[in-house]
DNA sequence: ACCTGAACACCGTTCAAGT
DNA sequence: ACCTGAACACCGTTCAAGT
């Protein structure tokens, strides 16, 4: 709406990568995703969509950057305590935030080995090491959490998104895929038709933080088992 | 290449629904996500994009359609063995798939409660049901591994696109990675820095089935809560 | 009923030209 | 050094017009 050149010459506001960054994050939590265009960008920022490149290489690059600005923030204030108490700390920390900005999912997804995803991974491995996991076990563990984390908080921004885009809020949404399932064959589906009844009022928080449990658990137990309990013999 | 029109008036040739999913598989695979475009599919079938509007409803429609065609073959071939073999075995196949058809990634993502994704949710419930998990479980213990077996392949398939988008091999890609890592501050970063050796040579499907262990051995200790999990797993 | 293909309303990115 | 904005090479989707 209000173009800053209007006011006159101050410096704060010229156009920096900084400031590009924080336009985006308020675009795309304003408009979801898709709503991050040069363009829109350029337009929020009082000039055209070429004099963006000068300060950022592309828009992957650009969506990256936002993302580590949110991310960094966030663990950044995660108090330690017991080893398991700040693993969950953690991961709820990334599931609210993804929850909030829906687009973070993508963001993360697409930039796997880059700087937002090992600032999470860092402080779980911490952890895990920190439990006495025996060394060659510390991978396995730690990745199967993260792998978790990740998964549960970008499937859970993907039906935020996914919601969004049909104007559907989340009971409609939940809707949906309730009365899709119920009208499956129960006899072809009898794990799908004792669940369904459960889907419209069940917690996503909740369940995220009992499979956190879950996993917390399984590499309790792997630990505490002088022999390997799952054996496995062949694919 | 070849346009099937000039042949002559082949009936099984024409236009429908099914030869247009076929053929979008095919280009999915041969170029990858981005490589379906309306325009591309239409020259393969040898008519315009607007004729396709005609058997399909948009670009979403088609993918799940493509995504499901593929899902359904390969579960209808998962040979029930015990519970966690069984369990193994169809989080293992849905690994190799997406791992031979990267965009099936974002098609299971962006359908949460369609038919592909109810084609591996059931038959993981229903092993979850024979462990005999405690119904007020089942769903915890499901979704968890759900979660993490879509979570996994998705990330797999993610990369996969990444890399060849970059035209990096996978040896290479690894490789941008670890030496990433590797040039973190160690101080702040022990466990990456603990970790970033093995980045070079691990396995992803190794890792992946360690993952699905490490989750059964947690759903199998929080059964046996009072008791030492000492349990035999080979039932 | 089914197909055609031009047209619409967009994209990300580039680049000669400006200051 | 930094910005401008037209231009390029695309998209998904629509729709009047054809058969």
């Amino acid at each position: 709406m209000v173009k800053q050149r209007k006011g006159g010459p101050r410096r704060e506001e010229s156009l920096s990568r900084e400031n590009i960054i924080q336009a985006s994050i308020e675009l795309l939590d304003s408009d979801g995703e898709e709503g991050l265009t040069f363009r829109a960008l350029a337009e929020r920022l009082a000039t055209g969509p070429g004099a963006l490149y000068w300060h950022i290489a592309n828009k992957s690059d650009l969506l990256i950057a936002a993302c580590d600005s949110l991310v960094a923030r966030t663990m950044s204030q995660i108090p330690v305590t017991t080893p398991n108490e700040t693993i969950r700390a953690v991961a709820l920390a990334l599931f609210d935030l993804i929850d909030a900005h829906p687009w973070l999912g993508s963001a993360l997804t697409s930039s796997p080995g880059a700087l937002p995803v090992v600032r999470v991974l860092e402080p779980i491995g911490q952890q895990i090491q920190a439990l006495g996991v025996p060394d060659d076990q510390q991978w396995n563990a730690t990745g199967t959490l993260m792998a978790f984390i990740l998964g549960v908080s970008r499937q859970n921004a993907a039906n935020r998104q996914l919601a969004r885009a049909k104007n559907l809020d989340r009971a409609h949404f939940l809707d949906v895929v309730a009365t899709a399932w119920s009208q499956l064959d129960p006899k072809e589906h009898p794990f799908v038709s004792t669940v369904v009844g459960r889907i419209r009022n069940h917690d996503d928080r909740a369940d995220f933080l009992a499979g956190i449990d879950v996993i917390l658990a399984g590499i309790a137990s792997l630990q505490s088992n002088s022999r390997p309990p799952l054996k496995r013999q062949r694919s």
